[in-house]
RNA sequence: AGGCCAGUAGCUCAAUUGGCAGAGCGUCGGUCUCCAAAACCGAAGGUUGGGGGUUCGAGACCCUCCUGGCCUG
């Protein structure tokens, strides 16, 4: 037991607290709320704020909100490069020891259920992304089609074919390019893993989720929220990033909600109608996937966001995280 | 006022000479091991504008009413 700031640590030190939610729930104004009041520091689990200049279309905290809360892991690199769950482990993890090094506790805000699966332990030891290959197995599929590829998948690697959708090109890429690689199966490579897939079960550190009940309340805080960003002048801040680098819609940045939409706008492909329409209908099945998520992370305290008392209510318990009772000292 | 065209799923539209009402998008649910704001899978949803008629059988043909659009005066 130590003290630190005139807080009391206990024995277990308090390793994080996550913040988990759907796009549009409120997150960010939370979070930057709670710094002002705790020893906490905001480490981003988002996969898109780590994109330098795509600032109005990720919702990404302005300058007056990071000069209250700085964030961690934003702006990491150029929308040009491909960001990945392993690099966002390492990244959070170096955050983490650093914040903690500081006397403070990480809390961990964002929508990006596979990285807070990852910072929980569930991604295990594999390659990296193979860039050159992924473009050679991306040029096959385009002569081929993906089905083909997964019928070679399943002479590789019969277990994980099994497991995959034909059509499911990502992770047919993913697995032939481990085999490709290694030289071994995604299978076998997994199964020599001494840490099995933690899950949501066991989590390290307290884990809170703004979960909606009110699906037409977060759809209506969703519209109004792209109609904003267009306001704001996403296709403009989209039209100098194109001017500035060498991007193409295939980048895993030109895929995020509301700037692919902004692309085919920008290519002559849409009307301003259909980019309103198709970026907040992406937008909300984005959130959709993400309370299809926190509905299995059973580890996680729900809280009601749209109550005004989820301010309150998390503070706290924030508190009796962060400083037990005193029979556990 | 008269004439013409249209009305089918939440939206946009299909449906052979009258023969089991479908698709895309959206919506809802799910999957998820280094692109995850990604990629993929599944489901619900219809008194075919209303009423009447012809027919073994009508989204389609006939009559009538309603609604919208266009043209003419």
């Amino acid at each position: 037991m130590q003290a630190t700031r005139g807080l009391i640590i206990p024995a277990m030190p308090l390793t994080a607290i996550s913040l988990m939610g759907p796009t549009a729930s409120g997150k960010t104004d939370l979070a930057v709320w709670l710094v002002e009041r705790f020893p906490l520091e905001i480490v981003s689990v988002d996969s898109a704020l780590v994109y330098r200049g795509m600032d109005i279309g990720t919702a990404k905290p302005d300058a007056a909100a990071l000069a209250r809360a700085p964030h961690r892991l934003i702006d990491l690199v150029e929308p040009t490069e491909a960001y990945s769950a392993g690099r966002f482990k390492r990244d959070a993890a170096q955050a983490m020891a650093q914040i903690a090094a500081a006397g403070r506790v990480p809390l961990l805000v964002g929508g990006t259920m596979l990285y807070f699966r990852a910072l929980q332990g569930g991604l295990d030891e594999l390659p990296a992304a193979d860039p050159a290959l992924r473009a050679e197995l991306e040029a096959r599929a385009a002569r081929l089609g993906w089905p083909a590829l997964h019928a070679e998948l399943a002479r590789l690697d019969p277990e994980t074919a099994a497991r995959l959708n034909p059509n499911d090109s990502q992770r047919i890429q993913r697995a032939l390019e481990l085999r490709l690689s290694t030289g071994e199966s995604m299978t076998a490579l997994l199964a020599r893993q001494a840490t099995p897939m933690r899950r949501e079960e066991n989590p390290a550190w307290p884990e809170f989720a703004l979960f909606p009940t009110d699906r037409a309340w977060l759809h209506a805080r969703i519209n109004l929220r792209f109609r904003h960003m267009l306001e704001q002048g996403l296709v403009e801040e989209l039209r100098a990033l194109r001017a500035r680098l060498p991007l193409s819609a295939d980048l895993p940045a030109m895929r995020c909600v509301g700037y692919r939409q902004a692309w085919r706008f920008l290519d002559g492909e849409i009307d301003a109608a259909a980019l309103y329409e198709q970026g907040a209908a992406a937008s909300r099945q984005l959130a959709k996937r993400q309370l299809t998520w926190l509905r299995g992370w059973t580890s996680a305290i729900r809280l009601e966001c749209a109550d005004a008392g989820v301010r309150d209510e998390l503070a706290r318990r924030i508190e009796a995280a962060i400083q037990p009772p005193p029979s556990l000292q």
